[in-house]
RNA sequence: UGGGGUGUAGCCAAGCGGUAAGGCAGCGGGUUUUGAUCCCGUCAUGCGUAGGUUCGAAUCCUACCACCCCAGCCA
């Protein structure tokens, strides 16, 4: 192992800290989604930053769905983030979690806090509530319920709790200071009454704790060491610590909170992907362009390219928007190493070798990998007549082009060397063959005249290969900011975000290709069979991401 | 005009008083049966601004500026 390690960021810095003088001695953190939605790489982030550091440091992570709100969360988004969690490569600690499998000591809780005088039922509506509440620079004003005796407050939470109160008639809030700077500590509410059945607890409750009086006492409760959550979060830790102090709780965790993920060309707010889905600009949550990590999957992005993505971009507390390149960089980097090769020609034209017998067939060897060997190799049909890319033959060219030009040579990938002699077209003008002669004498080696062809292009048989479809993605938008300074995210869609092509000829062994098994197309791009389209005999191939190109970079110049 | 945060290259990010790591992007070159990969080189007299302390400041002090978050019975 010589590979310089990447230096700590603040939470390994304080983790070791605490480990080293004995604050904490088992290192747990968790996972907290609430269940109300796809996760995405935003969440990519915080989960490889919990599990990554329970893992680094030998302790455990727990999955804990943040359940306290049943009017936003269903079941259904349980199992989708549990796979997605999987799938990038992490195990959660003995069964997922919910926050509502601590209802009951909450609730204990909650009767703890209003027998010591520190929690009252409030009759203030949300709207009065909210006048109550001053402004940002304003203090806010007492309740009157404020001063109810601890017998009439356990008698009225007790009506909250059977169902006697109507939904925002009232509320039980922790008495705090209503003219503490930080709004948060102007008496939050800590459990409002909704009269609706949760899925997980059914009817159990028609009275739920709020995130900020549920979060830290189920931290408590699951011995998490520590507790990192994001920025926007950092306001409610004098009340998480406030909870914690005032609650005979079995353990006392600590909050940290990290930035984050904000990624250019991107947006991942559920409002405006749901919009997305709705108004059809893309095929849904799992549509490979989409940020989800179910659309990630989908369009051939691997878990390792994710993990090592969150790991590129550091943790800190600083806002800061991440250019997706690095996560093109990361995709192409994994897939770069571990994917096989293949060939597919995406749009034919075709090439007939009239010195090659008509009828003839040889299987050609190819490496599975140029540096991979233990990739298996590949057997290549060769005949008379083969697929060349359209773009990859000109009548003439200047010295920069590399490939096939009219009476010029060029190399066949893996096979022989050609010669263009004579080019068929339509009425139309259009080139649409090309007549060749093949030098038999070049497999793995130069020509007899030790003339080195200068291009090497893919070709795929004409009578031996796989009909498919070919899915060009690109960026979703064309704005790097597209939801940022009043901008409508919409007019930033990128309008060729998608190219879908028809008749690409794929070598024969891709017949067989499994989705998210990526493959690079040489000389093309990382492609990955759908997981959802296609066909037995007729497979759709995302394409994941193309090969850096700078030859297209060069004809921009 | 309240409270809480954050400012190091186009982007991410180390640095914690001894003279600006690393990565992405870019640029130049080499290898190559992928215009890929890989390899080499290059890329901040400068750390939000202005003062101050010090032999020495991105690091300490003061003031200012910019940006982000908070007024859900959302999380």
């Amino acid at each position: 192992m010589t590979s310089e390690s990447k230096p700590a960021h603040f939470l390994q810095n304080i983790i070791r800290e605490d480990l080293a003088e004995g604050r904490v001695s088992q290192v747990v953190t968790r996972f907290p989604p609430e269940p109300n939605g796809y996760l995405h790489i935003g969440h990519a982030k915080s989960i490889c930053l919990n599990f990554g550091l329970a893992r680094e440091f030998g302790g455990t992570c727990n999955l804990r769905f943040d359940d306290t709100n049943p009017a936003k969360e269903e079941e259904e988004y349980v199992a989708s983030i549990k796979q997605d969690v999987s799938w990038l490569g992490f195990e959660w600690a003995d069964g997922a979690k919910y926050t509502s499998d601590y209802f009951d000591q909450l609730h204990e809780w909650a009767l703890h806090l209003i027998r010591e005088g520190k929690a009252y039922v409030c009759h203030l509506n949300p709207e009065q509530a909210r006048e109550h509440r001053g402004t940002l620079t304003e203090p806010g004003k007492n309740s009157p319920y404020r001063d109810r005796s601890v017998e009439e407050n356990l008698a009225l939470f007790e009506q909250m709790k059977n169902g006697e109160m109507a939904e925002g008639e009232c509320s039980l809030r922790a008495k705090i200071d209503m003219a503490a700077p930080n709004i948060n500590l102007r008496d939050p509410v800590i459990y409002r009454i909704k009269k609706m059945a949760h899925h997980q607890t059914g009817d159990k409750w028609c009275v739920y704790p709020s995130y900020d009086f549920a979060h830290g006492q189920s931290d408590a409760i699951e011995g998490i060491s520590h507790s990192i959550c994001t920025l926007e979060f950092e306001d409610h830790k004098p009340l998480y610590d406030w909870f914690i102090e005032n609650l005979p709780v079995p353990a006392r965790p600590r909050q940290y909170e990290f930035a984050r993920l904000n990624l250019n060309y991107t947006v991942v707010s559920k409002r405006k992907l749901k919009q997305l889905v709705d108004e059809k600009h893309v095929d849904g949550w799992d549509d490979p362009r989409m940020p989800t990590i179910s659309g990630l999957r989908r369009r051939g992005v691997t878990p390792a390219a994710i993990r090592n993505f969150c790991e590129m971009i550091g943790v800190t507390r600083s806002d800061s928007v991440v250019d997706v390149g690095m996560l093109e960089y990361c995709i192409r980097d994994d897939l770069d190493k571990n994917a096989p090769r293949a060939m597919c020609v995406i749009e034919p034209l075709k090439v007939t070798l009239t010195n090659y017998p008509e009828g003839q067939k040889e299987m050609l060897s190819a490496p599975g990998h140029p540096v991979r060997e233990d990739l298996p190799a590949r057997e290549l049909p060769f005949t008379r007549t083969v697929y060349i890319e359209q773009e990859d033959f000109r009548e003439e060219a200047n010295k920069k082009y590399k490939r096939l030009v009219l009476g010029k040579k060029v190399r066949l990938r893996n096979a022989y060397v050609i010669q263009a002699e004579e080019v068929v077209k339509n009425e139309a003008g259009e080139i649409v063959e090309v007549l060749c002669s093949v030098d038999l004498d070049t497999l793995g080696k130069d020509p007899a005249d030790g003339v080195k062809p200068k291009g090497v292009i893919h070709w795929v048989s004409a009578d031996d290969n796989v009909d498919c479809e070919v899915r060009l993605y690109d960026r979703l938008f064309d704005h790097p900011a597209p939801d940022a300074g009043g901008r409508n995210f919409l007019d930033h869609v990128n309008p060729e975000n998608l190219k879908v092509l028809t008749g690409c000829k794929a070598e024969i062994g891709l017949a067989k290709a499994e989705p998210e098994q990526g493959y690079q197309f040489e000389r093309n791009g990382y492609f990955c069979r759908d997981n959802k389209y296609g066909s037995a005999e007729k497979p759709v191939f995302n394409r994941t991401i193309g090969l850096r190109d700078s030859w297209a970079k060069e004809q921009n110049k």
